[in-house]
DNA sequence: GTCTATAGCCTGATAGAC
DNA sequence: GTCTATCAGGCTATAGAC
């Protein structure tokens, strides 16, 4: 346990290293699946366990608590949800990289659907065990990147906005196509949601963001 | 329970009426502030009762059940909830009808952002207990008023967009500040959300829609 | 109408055989 | 590593006294 790389050089263990890495990326799947759609206390052990075709005290040698396979999952989480806010280039041509900014994050809704409820269910309740990151990490990389965007909106190369806000409205514009899913189809009956979304998106920022 | 009405006409129990009305108030109240906290699997009816300031059993004296007091939340907020776009007039000036609905849809997230995230628990879990409202209510007021946004665009009263992606829009810029508010706050430390967001959204609307 | 006490179920976690 | 069996605690809901 304190060398996890000991096993490496040993081929026995690595046969059963191979089954654990399985066997633990199964739960984490399958925990995923339940924990985005019931959140942390609507979601039984007995309920991820069936998921991933384990008895429930085979989990728990995997993992030793519920709320231990949840905190890996959020650990996991908030780097890549903010992968497409860091790659934004400060060399790039300003309305483009917000753009492409918005089209990333989109796409982020569109293919990790379950990721982005998860993290909705924690932020919704008060983000009792991810509000450190959201304090320190989220916060600096916003400030450096709403620093940015006044930068370039001084340069007269995009149109004033309040920076915070534009970010703001971009995580609750992509992120509301995920988490909302259920009420959007519901409303659309046949088309799909993501057909339209992405135009009407880049129409909205082109208009607000275009310098006159 | 066959005739609430007959209280109404016999003095003593009148009394007791008016401690029942005020009871059940106190709980809805305090069920609000712990269900829209914590969700309905993560609230525990001892919650609620302490919040009410009442016994376990007294509460369940008033409501049959845990289910049955979050029933009455969620069937009373719907219509709360789809007033403003009620009010939108197909025979006032396109854009700020609009604009109008937006500010009364911030504001509705501004004063009440507890309902605003009981609302939202509801769907990220896949509306098990109000998709069917969704899908007929809501639906046919989104219908109506889907039509009549594709009419202002005919007359080119408004810019063209997609008009269901614009309510979307609507309604996710607008409860994000409730629902992502702890998010939202550990970003911007000191200042207020709410002091610029309102400047932030109808700026945005009125570059969109504001036709060339 | 309100309380104390408790029944009965569900669930997280463990024991121990294989 | 995986299973069956089970414990212990917490929870919804009810019983019954006042």
């Amino acid at each position: 346990m304190s060398d996890p790389n000991r096993f490496q050089i040993m081929p026995a263990p690595q046969k059963s290293t191979r089954i654990q890495q399985k066997n633990r990326a199964a739960i984490l799947e399958a925990a995923l699946d339940v924990f985005s759609a019931q959140g942390f206390r609507g979601t039984t052990i007995d309920q991820i366990a069936a998921a991933a075709n384990l008895s429930k005290p085979n989990l728990l040698y995997y993992f030793p608590s519920k709320e231990a396979i949840h905190a890996t999952l959020l650990a996991g989480l908030l780097d890549t949800w903010l992968a497409p806010l860091r790659t934004m280039n400060p060399k790039g041509d300003p309305l483009e990289e917000i753009l492409g900014y918005v089209r990333r994050k989109l796409q982020m809704s569109r293919d990790y659907p379950r990721e982005s409820r998860l993290f909705a269910h924690e932020v919704v309740q008060g983000a009792p065990r991810i509000y450190h990151a959201l304090s320190t990490d989220l916060k600096s990389l916003v400030d450096e990147k709403t620093t940015l965007i006044e930068t370039w909106i001084k340069q007269e190369k995009l149109a004033p906005v309040h920076p915070y806000h534009l970010l703001f409205s971009i995580w609750s514009l992509t992120q509301h196509y995920a988490d909302f899913d259920v009420q959007i189809r519901a409303v659309m009956d046949a088309e799909d949601p993501f057909t339209n979304a992405p135009d009407f998106i880049d129409t909205l920022y082109r208009r607000l963001l275009t310098p006159t």
